[in-house]
Order: structure tokens, then sequence, then C-alpha cells
DNA sequence: ATGTCTACGGCACGTAGA
């Protein structure tokens, strides 16, 4: 099984790329983040012409996830039990007998695809430590663990990937220097990380195409790609069941290249899955 | 270079988020 993860930064603009993206690499199940349309407007349609099935949550102009798959796609989960949604800096203004109802952000889809259990996330970006946004971040992930635990719990083979926001190590920033202070480094957000390792998830790191650091995200601005200064925020968190049989995984730094990419490359990881479709195989 | 992208509302370009 070929699986791939991809931070789109918006699936409609990045249509044409994603299509010709699909036809080179041939994954057989693909995660994608930052989608910004509601699920009616996913190019279902056109990823359906190249064999994929989609499972798309989306709310519109902002987040978005799904989740593609040519080895069946089922038991979708839009977003995960006990998810909380981002309450902004105006909470507390709110007459206290005038409760909202909060909507969690589309930031969470699952779907079983060939035998695993695909979970494609898009964490909260925090903005800064001292924000509401970053509280809701690490909530969001406190509430991640607790519903990763009950999902690997069901024995499947699962991977949960996509965009966490979080840089696990100083290795996986250009220059920690310049991350003092800073969100996606803090030791709150890594021991977020280390508390999914702890379930038994295991860090698929990839191999970079050039250079000694796989990063997976460059800023647009100040030649940042050009210069290779990213971040390895994007990352594929695999089962033992999973992360035994991984043959090998490597960042498309090719599509971060030319006009109109996204900000983000692929992170594309090759399974010997075979066995994973089989009913009563062993667990985990 | 606070230097780039994107979506939105609404039809020009300012604003917000990353």
């Amino acid at each position: 099984m070929r699986l791939a993860t991809w931070n789109v930064n918006s699936v409609k603009a990045r249509l044409p790329r994603l299509l010709s993206w699909l036809e080179e690499t041939g994954p057989d199940v693909v995660c994608l983040q930052e989608t910004k349309c509601r699920a009616d407007q996913f190019p279902a349609d056109e990823v359906g012409e190249l064999g994929y099935a989609t499972a798309a949550h989306g709310e519109g102009r902002w987040n978005g996830v799904a989740v593609l798959s040519r080895v069946g796609i089922e038991d979708v989960s839009n977003g995960f039990p006990g998810e909380p949604a981002y309450e902004g800096e105006a909470d507390g203004q709110l007459a206290l007998d005038e409760p909202v109802m909060l909507t969690p952000e589309a930031r969470a889809i699952g779907a079983t695809c060939g035998g695993v259990r695909v979970w494609s996330l898009y964490a909260p970006n925090g903005r800064s430590p001292d924000s509401a946004h970053y509280l809701y971040k690490l909530a969001w992930f406190e509430a991640l663990r607790a519903a990763l635990e009950d999902e690997l719990a069901r024995g499947l083979p699962l991977v949960a990937c996509g965009d966490y926001n979080v840089a696990p190590t100083d290795e996986d920033v250009w220059d920690p220097s310049v991350f003092v202070g800073s969100t996606h480094v803090t030791p709150a957000e890594r021991k977020a990380l280390a508390e999914l390792r702890d379930l038994g998830l295991h860090d698929v790191v990839p191999t970079p195409m050039k250079g000694p650091h796989p990063y997976t995200y460059w800023d647009y601005r100040a030649g940042m790609f050009h210069k290779n200064m990213g971040m390895r925020i994007d990352l594929v968190y695999a089962s033992e069941a999973v992360a035994g049989r991984v043959r090998s995984a490597y960042v498309d730094r090719e599509a971060r290249k030319g006009k109109g990419p996204s900000d983000h490359a692929p992170v594309v990881v090759d399974i010997d899955a075979a066995d994973f479709g089989r009913t009563g195989g062993a667990p985990g």
C-alpha cells in the first residue's frame, strides 16, 4: 500500500496539481488537509475519474480534511468523539445564561481503507503561546489522544497522519533560535506528540529528497523553500503493525516547486500491507 | 522587505489566517 499525506492549502486552487500528482505518484490512500471547502464542494468527480473514492469533511473558508482511497473507504468518521470547538478570545464575554453551541472545526476525518484505519488530521496552529488558540491546540491534542486510544483498541492497523503543526525536535526546524517563544516547538506541544507515541504510535520519519532534513513545510515568503529553511510538521504516526511493515518513506519536495504550489510537500509511505485486508488477521 | 498564498464578500480590493 502506498499512503500519502499532503496539506494542499485549498483543494480547489490546487486541483490541477493534485490530479497530476496523483497520476504520477499513484498512492492508494491519500490524507489531505486544508482543503478549504465544504464536503459538497470537494472535487470528488475529478479524483473519481482517477479511481479514488472520497471522504471529505469541510466547512468552507478554512480548515477541511479528506481521505482519498482506491482500496475502499468505509466507516467514515467526521471529527472524533470529544473533539473541542474553538471558543475564541471572546470567551467569558458571553452572557452566562446564553450557552452557545459551538461546532468543532473540520480538522479530523477517519476512514477504513484496505484494512487500515486511516486518520487525516489538521491540528490547530496555536498562533502564539499566550493566546486562547494555543490552549485550544493543547486541548485538541488531549482529546485526540483519548480518541486514538479508543481507535487503537479496535485492533485494526492504524495511521494518524497530517499537519500536526508541531516540530517534534529541534532538528525539525531550520534554526531553533528563531523559534524561541513561538508555537510549534514548545515543551507542551512536544509533550502532546510524545503522549501520542506513548499509545504505541511510531513516527515514520521520511527520507528527504535533498539535504539532511526531511522538512515538509516552507513558508511562501522570503525564498524560504529556495534556502531550504523549512520545518517537519507533517507527520505519519503509525501503529506497530503498520510501522513494522514500512518499506520506505520520502518527502516529495518536487511537489513544492514551480508555479502555484502548496506551502507543504507530501509525505509518501510504502507499506507491505498485503495481509491487512484479510479478516481474522493479527490485531494491532 | 511585514517579501506569499488563499478565501471571502461581492465584483475591487481589503481583511484574516497561515
